[in-house]
DNA sequence: AAAGCGATTGAAACCGTTTTCAGATTTATT
DNA sequence: AATAAATCTGAAAACGGTTTCAATCGCTTT
């Protein structure tokens, strides 16, 4: 490959030293304007991109924030994914992904890559790993989570309260008039899915309904995790006029399951989904679901790992998921 | 931040030279197995990470490949970059991403910052700048573009050929009766879009079927565009019995729109739609739709550009379509 | 006119590895 | 036993920047 052009070279054809340049470049000491049009002309000409490695190995800093992923592929972590990417943009730093897969040992295993990739600061979005372990492994490395709550004080998370969440969303369906309420969670460990199951029990609790088993179903956010949900559902003869899905996903599902059934959404049963997945605006009926500012959540992170690269004090943030009414609920009369 | 531990300090602790410890850590040489025991015992001691950029600087090559993505969100090109990730793992390369957003300018910008930190290959999916523009830019980096076939021959192409995939579903409806088959594309200058329009004309032509532009309306590949797209197909009173959709995310738009009007799908229109999008199995009706090995491409691009790292000549590749046959198309009597 | 000061500048050290080169030690070959 | 070949090893030179340090220059201040 042709050798990239250096600093030294640009240093040659400007007639200045190395020193010079690198000034030049980075802004960081004035140096004659007349010097300074040359070194530029020539970093122009020769189509100049200053080596990053080595840059960072004398500076000590790497511009890159590593960013850990979960699974890729579902629309909120996406989201979050983006919003991060666009946070970055133009600072100077680059995100550098590593994936955890939710999964304790691949995720540390991440962390240390980044690490030897020397990056200035770490963006977990979801994870394993508990706050001291983390710690442990980060040190004193500037780390912001996001999309999950760590109790630890020193920590910085950028999360939703998924409480509220499923409370919003159940009032919703109770304020509809529907008692005989459904819903499909997600795995019982998962802290996002118990968190909403709670803010439906709240929120059935606040209404003096009475709380039963028998209408809380398991899934695992996917489509056909609703799908089999409702089948079980109904074969359970259990009496239910709506149905609240975890996830956007998990409604799709069950929504599938309920016309194979001939039952129509919203005059038969109600559906609330959670994520406000671009889809399901589109879906017949539109449907009513909880939205969460992922996007803007990512960007909120990638702004304050930034804030705290440059040693300034950052707080967690919490947001708070809105409700966006459409056509899937009806009211029960 | 506590100082990171180098290979000098583990040369110290092992009573050897420096050399001695970057040859144990590669296996470049063979040392003496007493001495590499006690380097590996004194690494391990003091929680060793090799520095990567002193590593990258050093030996020129940095272990990464970059990626160019554009629109990220997009559920065929996501799965294309998850299909990346996946044949990176374990190979000992790690994708750095940077986005392009359909734009000449960034996408210039991206691979500038790319070559900044000397990533060892290329990866685009998608994109907007030409083979020779490429070239250009990238010298003689090994390189490979995913979901767009460049003419130039000395560029290695991983494609799909949306002419036959655009073919196989108007084939589909034809082969169910349909002779007023209605194409909701992309912009007109993406080429994607105006591949599978060709494959449309294609399929009617040898089927003896005449071609007319009130039938084909333009959209952008979103939902919303098919949504407003049936509308305005149905405000010109042109007949048609069956639609066929540039993506899946337009088909969804046009499968409201036409419940809106109260047509039903399939039993009043046939519906095809294109990507396979997860969540299309779960639309109601379940839409059939192209099925494209977005996953498969990604992971074929990553093993070519490791294979054209190694120096090894790679051809380009052409992935044909899937069609996967739902409910969404009726059979016209 | 001597001294002091700020603005510029280049030389050289340094960042943590890899890699080349040559020397030292062993082992194999005649 | 002498020589050649193979095996290990450390010193030192890259790699391409940043940063410290001291020096130079042109002015301003006593």
């Amino acid at each position: 490959m042709a050798k990239a052009t250096t600093i030294q070279d640009i240093a040659k054809l400007a007639g200045v030293s190395k020193s010079t340049v690198s000034r030049v470049m980075n802004k960081t000491t004035a140096v004659h304007p007349e010097k300074a049009a040359a070194v530029i002309r020539a970093a122009e000409q020769l189509g100049f991109a200053p080596n990053q490695f080595a840059r960072s190995l004398a500076s000590g800093r790497s511009m890159t924030v590593g960013v850990i992923t979960q699974n890729l592929g579902s629309p909120f972590y996406d989201a979050i994914a983006q919003g991060v990417i666009a946070g970055l943009q133009g600072t100077g730093y680059s995100p550098i992904f590593a994936d955890g897969r939710w999964d304790h040992v691949v995720e540390e295993d991440s962390i240390r890559s980044l690490q030897g990739r020397r990056a200035d600061g770490i963006l977990q979005i979801g994870g394993q790993l508990r706050g001291t372990d983390l710690k442990a492994l980060c040190g004193t490395l500037p780390r912001v989570t996001i999309a999950r709550h760590l109790p630890s004080v020193q920590h910085c998370c950028i999360y939703v309260d998924n409480v509220q969440g499923g409370f919003l969303a159940t009032q919703h369906l109770i304020r509809h008039g529907h008692t005989k309420i459904a819903f499909i969670g997600g795995p019982h460990h998962h802290s996002d899915a118990k968190d909403r199951l709670a803010g439906y029990r709240k929120a059935l609790t606040q209404a003096n309904i009475r709380f039963t088993t028998k209408l809380v179903l398991e899934g695992n956010f996917s489509s056909a995790s609703g799908h089999a949900a409702v089948h079980t559902l109904l074969k359970s003869g259990e009496e239910f006029t709506a149905i609240f899905a975890a996830n956007d996903a998990t409604a799709y599902g069950a929504r599938l399951a309920l016309d194979q059934h001939g039952l129509r959404v919203p005059q038969d049963v109600s559906l609330v989904g959670y994520d406000n997945q671009a889809e399901s605006a589109f879906m017949i009926p539109p449907l009513t679901t909880m939205h969460q500012p992922a996007h803007q959540m990512g960007q909120a992170a990638a702004a304050a790992v930034l804030e705290k690269i440059q040693g300034q004090p950052i707080k967690s943030r919490v947001f708070i998921p809105e409700l966006r009414c459409r056509e899937s609920v009806a009211t029960r009369t």
